[in-house]
DNA sequence: CGCCAATCATTGACGGAGCGAACTATCTCT
DNA sequence: AGAGATAGTTCGCTCCGTCAATGATTGGCG
């Protein structure tokens, strides 16, 4: 914390950078730990939005998300597959699918969920719970500052 | 911040989550930016380690900023053909190229320095100026603190 | 003085991921 | 009923990163 204790630690200048290798770090080790319960980073996404938005249409999904929706169909297709979700028909719009988490996709979100805090705690090991609920709350205030996107697809978690 | 405002912004509760969105959101638009003097984020990663460190070798620039050799390589081959920087044989290790910045590749980056500020300054508008520090600050913390990373390549911005 | 393991840069093959365009079924509006 | 928009899906393309193998070079150690 002094002048310049170790040299090749470049100070990263730009917030991008830095948000980027803050990232980094947290996904990587989110993508092992994920993998334990048969999750990726995406889907983990995807289940947690489930968790809080009862049975969207994929599209609702994907753009609130920010995800592609051709993307979202393999998202989706993989759920179903290991049982953690499925597809239901929409009452009323029969061109829309409903998706729904089943209870082991609720397990299994439980406890991907406990392995992400997990992550959590090692990747924010240097600041202080104070210092992180600030952190927090910053993203969260300049992301939703931050001007709309156009639509993309991709990672997460 | 009152019990739930708006039904479909869910908040995301983790933090590689907000990492990865406002990341995103300044990764397009800093790739947008970048692209009208001729660089990808990850060359512009590149210029700015030069412009800190002094001819460093393929491998240093690789490791300090956790990309891959041979990605690197192709990373140097483009500012090379380019013009913006250059490989020159290490003095003492013939295995070795020190890579070194031109002085149009300096121009070029000095340039795409502002548009990254101005870019940061749109991505960031929801924060005060004390707050955009107090981010930074955050930022930096948490990853001088964050155990290290097995070696990586990609993106930066 | 001469091998031997380690290191730097580079190449080529491989695989994965995302994106855009095209297609079908369905809805809405008039 | 017809026209245009929308949900989901499929397919192919392209870009990127990863991995293993290779050639040149270094430094250590007998």
């Amino acid at each position: 914390m002094a002048a310049d204790p170790s040299p090749h630690i470049d100070v990263a200048e730009f917030a991008g950078q830095l948000l980027f290798r803050l990232w980094r770090a947290s996904h990587t080790r989110t993508t092992a730990a994920l993998g334990s319960v048969g999750l990726t980073p995406p889907l983990f996404a995807v289940l947690n939005y489930l968790r809080a938005n009862d049975a969207p249409i994929q599209q609702q999904l994907g753009s609130a998300m920010g995800i592609d929706p051709s993307t979202m169909v393999s998202l989706v297709d993989q759920l179903e597959r290991d049982g953690l979700a499925e597809r239901r028909l929409h009452p009323r719009d029969r061109r829309a699918r409903e998706i729904l988490l089943t209870p082991k996709g609720r397990q299994v979100l439980e406890r991907a969920r406990e392995l992400a805090e997990e992550v959590e705690g090692i990747v924010l090991q240097g600041l202080s719970p104070v210092e992180r609920r600030r952190l927090m709350t910053l993203l969260r205030k300049a992301l939703a500052a931050a001007p709309p996107q156009p639509p993309w697809s991709s990672d997460e978690s």
